[in-house]
RNA sequence: GCCGAUGUGGCUCAGUGGCAGAGCAAUUGAUUCGUAAUCAAUAGGUCGGCGGUUCGAAUCCGCCCAUCGGCUCCA
């Protein structure tokens, strides 16, 4: 007999060699039929394991994470039945769960279309029905691959080749299907209930773009149909704040044809971009930055010195003025730089903190192009602190104090990483740990927890990374902040020290919005169009009732501009429901119904585009309040 | 850049070899209306571009461009 102690604290006794899913049904059915996998003695199991020693169980279900991948990954497994059931040739490569689904890496000389899922669902419904057991199986490095090149699954080899020499392989088997797998997975195909397959997408083999490319089926699944059901419904409701759509909707921003990669900010669009830089310089002011302006376009001489030649060539645009050669700027260190360089500093002027807001030209790949997220010219926050090596810390403290306080004014909930030096860099070793190891202090003391992106660097030095998280759990990078020793060298800069001998300077380089392209396009998702008042394109509309009442409408709009308001009153002749659901279309926070009632009272009707109808407010009380709501930036 | 899909009026889309369509938007007229769509009329497209097949191409073929979903890369 084997002892098993539950997580409630129980302990039972089993016969050696009863499985985990038998032990867990003679303790309930129900728990039983919700278990996918287990956690025994804190490693994670097959519940057909048998038991041979007594220990400490764990069972998962859907609701923990390593339950929803097992039960992804089992599903997986199943899709890629069904394509070998359907198209015997292809091969198998990965299939892993990941975050709201799953996905298989074929190489099959059949090409996968859209239409092919249905046939593919029908099959996998079938393994599903035919319930078969999910067996796993163990064999030696030497037999494994034995296995596999029988079958032709020549992927499989090469990830077998690169395990280790003594290693134990193992392979679950359900009906004719077996694949090469650490597992764990669910006890039997009938475990997987909902499933759907989402898109197609090319993929390299391991990643690599020298590799061959695979064709790689997304699906997802749920053990409810309800589940997937309400899934699907996110996904739908997630389309219709794309802030590609809603940018053409609200008349913010377009790109076209001719422009790929070069967003259009039209009249509206460019009001929620002044806001944001208002904010920012007065922000900026507030902490001791100063603002400068550097040029677009440089001597291409410049961009050899600073490195951007050696490490970031591909990403950029040259060209040719009279006979000498320049680029257009990828970033605007070098442009700072010289900025520094146009005077004499003392130790007494550090740190010197210099913003700019640069419009970068970066040539990215033409298939990473997306709306405003991923963009050939974009505007950055930037800004270069230049410091004495002691003011490092404390700079960085400062700088994430300062990104805390953006980040919080939108809602966003924000993670950290630490990215460190990559293959493709310059300076020491001994450099970047320096710098490294001053990034990590400074997010200790702010006692902020971090991830580790190890070579994920920029060319010139490690940095701190800030991914913020919208409305719909989706993440993007926007700040950042990179430690630099390499380009003070590099141009050069020196201070006068307090012993009256020249120093070189450390420099760090900042962004908090990131690239304010980017940051609309998150924002504009993030608030489905529905921007805080402050950012608000036009924050009040007036609807007349009837044509007799434009006269008093006017009057109330010109009260309002008068007010710094961004107004506007709807004189067509429509019907107010009508107008009321353009001006709802629009996202505008409120709407004003004037008719007969508000003339003689002297006030409006206050209609809020999420709160509805709010009664009738006298023109001054209204102005004060919206005043308020736009000092305060509040979001509503 | 690579894989796959898509491209028809301002927007959303129908039209699979035989006279380019609908709804919304726009314009004009009527309507004067109280919290999410009043009615009618009018106008608007060399069907992404170039080439080919065909008596005839939005439709079939080729190349190019752009977009979408991914991969790789990134603010």
């Amino acid at each position: 007999m084997v002892s098993v102690k539950l997580k409630d604290g129980s302990e039972r006794q089993f016969p050696e060699g009863t499985t985990l899913l038998q032990a867990t049904e003679s303790i309930s059915k129900k728990l039983a039929k919700e278990s996918l996998a287990a956690r025994f003695n804190g490693s994670l199991t097959d519940l057909n394991r048998p038991l041979h020693e007594d220990g400490v169980l764990e069972l998962l279900g859907f609701e923990e994470q390593s339950g929803q991948d097992v039960y992804r990954h089992s599903s997986s497994h199943i899709m890629a039945q069904a394509v070998k059931r359907l198209w015997p040739d292809t091969q198998l490569a990965i299939g892993p769960a990941i975050d709201k689904g799953f996905y298989y890496d074929f190489d099959s000389t059949h090409t996968f279309t859209p239409e092919d899922f249905a046939a593919i669902e029908a099959e996998m419904n079938n393994i599903i029905k035919a319930d078969y057991p999910i067996i796993r199986k163990e064999m030696p490095r030497e037999e494994a691959i034995r296995f596999f090149k029988e079958r032709g699954e020549d992927y499989k080899v090469e990830l077998i080749e690169d395990l280790p020499e003594d290693a134990l392989i193992s392979l679950y088997q359900q009906g004719e299907f077996v694949d090469l797998c650490a597992g764990p997975h669910v006890p039997s195909t009938g475990k997987i209930k909902a499933i759907k397959l989402m898109s197609l997408a090319g993929a390299y083999w391991r990643g690599s773009e020298a590799n061959a490319m695979l064709q790689r089926i997304y699906a997802t699944s749920f053990p409810k149909k309800a589940q997937l059901d309400d899934y699907l419904y996110k996904l739908e409701e997630a389309k219709k704040r794309d802030h590609r759509k809603l940018g053409r909707e609200l008349g913010l921003f377009v790109i076209v044809d001719e422009g790929p990669g070069f967003p259009l900010f039209l009249p509206k669009g460019m009001i929620i971009r002044n806001e944001l830089e208002n904010f920012w310089r007065q922000e900026h002011a507030l902490a001791g930055y100063q603002e400068i302006r550097t040029p677009i376009i440089l001597s291409e001489e410049l961009w050899h010195r600073s490195g951007h030649w050696d490490h970031y060539k591909e990403n950029m645009y040259f060209t040719k003025i009279d006979e000498g050669d320049y680029a257009v700027k990828p970033m605007s260190c070098p442009g700072g730089l010289l900025a520094y360089k146009q005077s004499l500093h003392s130790y007494k002027e550090l740190p010197l903190r210099m913003g700019e807001m640069g419009l970068v030209h970066r040539h990215e790949l033409s298939g990473v192009l997306h709306g405003l997220m991923r963009v050939r010219a974009f505007t950055q926050d930037d800004a270069h602190i230049f410091m004495l090596p002691e003011q490092i810390i404390d700079e960085i403290k400062g700088v994430i104090n300062l990104i805390d306080r953006f980040y919080g004014l939108f809602g966003f909930p924000y993670h950290v990483e630490l990215s460190t030096k990559p293959e493709k860099s310059m300076g020491s070793d001994e450099v970047w740990e320096v710098a490294t190891n001053a990034l990590e202090q400074a997010l200790q003391e702010k006692g902020m927890s971090y991830k580790i992106n190890p070579g994920d660097g920029a060319f010139y030095g490690p940095k701190i990374d800030f991914h913020l998280r919208d409305s719909l759990d989706r993440t993007w990078q926007c700040g950042t902040i990179q430690l630099d020793f390499q380009m003070p060298e590099r141009f050069d800069l020196t201070y006068i020290g307090e012993d009256g001998e020249r120093h070189r300077p450390v420099m760090i380089h900042r962004v908090i919005y990131g690239s304010i392209e980017r940051f609309i396009g998150i924002i504009t998702e993030h608030f489905a169009g529905a921007f805080p008042a402050w950012l608000s394109p036009v924050q009040v509309r007036i609807l007349p009732i009837t044509d007799r009442h434009h006269d008093y409408a006017v009057q109330v709009l010109s009260r309002l501009k008068a007010a710094g308001l961004r107004a506007e009153a709807d004189l067509r002749s429509e019907k107010t429901g009508y107008k009321i659901r353009e001006g709802q279309l629009q996202k505008i926070p409120y709407l004003l119904v004037v008719g007969d009632k508000e003339i003689e009272a002297g006030s409006v009707s206050v209609r809020h585009r999420k709160d509805g109808d709010l009664g009738s407010q006298g023109v001054e009380e209204f102005i004060q309040a919206i005043k308020q709501e736009i000092e305060e930036k509040v979001i509503r």
